[in-house]
Formats: C-alpha cells, sequence, structure tokens
DNA sequence: CCGCATCCGAAGGGATACTG
DNA sequence: CAGTATCCCTTCGGATGCGG
C-alpha cells in the first residue's frame, strides 16, 4: 500500500524528457548557451549534418514549448536569431553536467575524444574558408 | 582561428542523450533509483503503458551502455532484479533537478500534477486488489 | 515469472528542389 | 538568408501469441 497511482497523469520525469528528447534539442540548447544568441544559418553549420527541415521543426516545437525565443529582423537579406528564454536557462545547469558525465563515460569507453566541449561549433569564418 | 570543428567526432552533449533519451530511459532509472531495486515485473507495472517488448528492449540496452546491473536468480518462478550502477547513480543528481524543473513547469501550464514524485509507481498489492 | 517472436502501423528523420 | 514542400525510407513502438 502506501504509494498510490493516478490515472492518466503524467510522472514529470516523464515530461521533461519529452521536452528535451529528441535528437537535436539537447545540442540546440547547448550551443545557444555557449553563444548566447544565434542565427539560423549558425545553428544549421554548428548541428554538422542537420538538415534544414529537422532544425525548422525543432526550433518550432522549442519555441511553442517556450523554450527558446525567436526574433525577426525585416530586412534584406532576412535575419532571423534564437536565444534561450528564462525557463530554459534553468535546464542549463543540468545540461552541463549531462555534457561533463558524457565526456567522463567518452574517456572511458576510449570514444575519440573531442579538444573541447564547445568544439561542435563551426564559425562562419571556417566554413567559408573551404 | 578560435573554434575548432573535428570531423566525425561526437559532441559530449549528443553522446550523453543518446544513452538517457528514449520514450523510457529516464523513468526506469528514476524508479531504479527510488526503490534501489525492482523485479521485472514490477517495472512493467510501474510504467503503466510499456509492453514487455519495450520493456525488455529498453533494459538491455541500459544493460550493454553500464547503466543498469541485472541479477537473475535461479529459482521456480524465475527472478530478476534490476539496479543502477555507478555510472547511473551518477546522473540522479540531474534527473532529479530535471524531475523539479518538470513539475514547476507543469504547475505554470496547469497539467493535472501528480501528488508525489513517486506516485507513478504502482505496488503489487495495489494491483493484486484489481 | 520473465521473457522472446512476429507482424504491423505510426512516427521520425533524410534528400532534394524550390521560394520570398 | 531563412525557410517550405515533397517524397521516401528507416526506426520506434504497440498488439498478440508462445515458451522455459
Amino acid at each position: 500500500m502506501a504509494k498510490k497511482n493516478i490515472e492518466g497523469t503524467i510522472c514529470a520525469v516523464d515530461f521533461a524528457f519529452r521536452r528535451i528528447g529528441g535528437k537535436y534539442k539537447g545540442r540546440i540548447l547547448w550551443y545557444l548557451h555557449q553563444y548566447g544568441v544565434l542565427r539560423y544559418g549558425e545553428l544549421r553549420r554548428s548541428i554538422k549534418d542537420i538538415t534544414t527541415k529537422m532544425l525548422t521543426q525543432t526550433l518550432r516545437e522549442l519555441e511553442e514549448d517556450g523554450l527558446v525565443h525567436r526574433e525577426v529582423f525585416q530586412s534584406m537579406p532576412p535575419r532571423v536569431e534564437y536565444s534561450l528564454t528564462d525557463s530554459s536557462k534553468q535546464l542549463i545547469p543540468f545540461i552541463d553536467h549531462l555534457r561533463q558525465w558524457g565526456d567522463k563515460q567518452m574517456a572511458k569507453e576510449n570514444i575519440p575524444v573531442i579538444k573541447s566541449s564547445l568544439s561542435c561549433i563551426i564559425t562562419e569564418e571556417e566554413q567559408a574558408e573551404k
């Protein structure tokens, strides 16, 4: 006895994982944290193998859930900037610790380790050099 | 200059999310933390709508990744117990943090809130009462 | 009690081409 | 630059039935 189960309600752990789960959400939030503000194209280059379809779709979901802020600048060419919200900023410590745990695990298992936690990011200038 | 990108390597954030992502992994780890040790059937009843296929499959993945310990007792009827490993125990504080964030969000958005963080668990006795 | 095997539908995600 | 639109394939996950 003691513990009671409630029909149809959602567990908070489950709820949270649904919000930030998915293939790219963690990285997007982390990169936005690292840089404060990123444009659409910057995000696309950062997450090397993402397609525009998935990037747009994922950003829309994050926006709907109040995890990213989207700001459009009506100029030519157009410019759209993404940043974290107060809500998602509270998730950063969690993601950071998770990242550290990942680093340790990758070292233990001899998975080719990246040089720094920021190495996923590729800058526009570097991209241009190609 | 500055940030360097390495071809083909995995970002630690991405790595970690792949390990504990998926529909049920977060809840399984959390429940195992709450109870220390759970049998197969107890886990199945705790995660109300999981099928045996998904439960077995998810537990195997967690075991392969060193996140759960599986112990078989050769008796009649058989008995199999699951528990956390040292590696996964290190994740608990962060899952707990994530859970608290989830609780707050659910309150803000008026999503029917569960009574306690343990309410996902249904005991064997309760199940038997049906 | 603790699974495994099979079938099947739903959803996630990639490639490519195109637009304001 | 910042997306849309379409097609298609793969993976995830549910339902059911059987087995040691």
